[in-house]
DNA sequence: CCAGAACGCAAGCAAGCGCTTGCATCGAAC
DNA sequence: GTTCGATGCAAGCGCTTGCTTGCGTTCTGG
């Protein structure tokens, strides 16, 4: 790993850990075991080197959605908990770009175009989703999938200040949110509409 | 207004703005028209100045939900207008105060012991919801409530930088969140079940 | 063998930081 | 009328900040 991956590598932890104002050039070149003269000769200033340490880190995992809906709460299942896990390895940077936004517009964009492909991945499944599903007229998918995303944005970032907000225990959280995402459009397992090859309406939630 | 409640104000404004690193004493004093000097000698250091002045702030407006249920999606409606508007209206404190919480724990305490006031508020309303209607039976009240409650946080703090992730256009937002709200917990306007005095299953959302 | 790029090191610069000191001023209380 | 608490003002303390300069070392390609 030559210079240049160190530094962006200890740029982004430190970032996350402090902010913008609080990654000191001096204590990345520290981290990174490279001297701070160095840093300035690779990257210029210290906001070139952060806005590259953030726009390089890939902010979703590869989990994906089928193009044909099979098996909708197992295929949600997984894809929201690959979504949740990644949100929750990435909180602290996220809430500092949010925090750091207004002063430094060029660091958040990267971040927010791979929330809003992941978001429309969504949407395109779940309206295929109720399309295969005759007999849901009145769902608004969209606000659905809207806030099925913020549910799982919000858990990530809330639950470690005021776990009272989201589901117990937190590793029950994800299914609770599928379960009543798809309720909300009207094609939950328990439902009157005949479903797919739905489980039991509350599974392997773990003691409460 | 004594030289106090400046110094508290012109700390709020400006921690909103750039957060703690970035409030300086000499910027806060000079915002608030008072000598520098004298905001150590009332507040003894910045730490302390910042920290009343997140906690001075009332979190959330004064609306509130009824006891009894008589016109849910009224009352739902007007209760998350209200805390969506405060929501948006504290947007950048609120920002700043999760990215510096981890550096400065006693900062944020007190706006989260609101917000989760407010979330238990909506929970029990949602439960007297439910009992009142008896062919509700599987619902996941806690969980819906909990979604809602994302819904509207992730779209006060996201919707100005990833606009396409929630519903269009912004002022018919909320009325969309309360509708798929009732539809998962079982009480949708538009179910099967009778329904309250519910209007038409869209109200006024205005021209898409 | 040697030019040149890449890097480390020591030092420093101007600016800003939180915070303190010393002193003059001023209005109110006794 | 005088004391006293609250405030402003000028100056400065020690420290950190982003960034630069100058120079010596190491390695590599021709």
């Amino acid at each position: 790993m030559d210079n240049r991956e160190k530094l962006l590598h200890a740029a982004g932890r430190i970032y996350a850990e402090v902010g913008f104002r609080g990654a000191t050039t001096r204590r990345i070149a520290d981290e990174a075991g490279v001297n701070e003269v160095t840093l300035f000769r690779l990257f210029g200033s210290k906001s070139q080197l952060i806005a590259e340490a953030i726009n390089c880190q890939d902010p979703m995992g590869a989990v994906s959605l089928p193009r044909i809906p099979v098996d909708p709460w197992r295929e949600l299942n997984d894809w929201c908990a690959g979504h949740a896990t990644a949100l929750r390895e990435m909180r602290a940077t996220i809430r500092k770009t949010m925090a750091d936004l207004e002063e430094h517009p060029d660091m958040g964009p990267h971040l927010c175009r791979g929330q809003t492909v992941h978001f429309n991945e969504l949407v395109a499944y779940a309206q295929r989703l109720v399309a295969l599903h005759p007999s849901v007229r009145d769902a608004d998918v969209a606000t659905s999938c809207s806030m099925l995303f913020s549910a799982l944005f919000g858990d990530a970032m809330g639950r470690d200040i005021m776990p009272m907000v989201y589901p117990q225990p937190e590793e029950g959280a994800t299914a609770r949110y599928v379960e009543t995402f798809l309720r909300s459009i009207g094609v939950a397992p328990s439902s009157a509409s005949g479903a797919w090859s739905a489980t039991s309406s509350l599974p392997a939630v773990g003691p409460a």
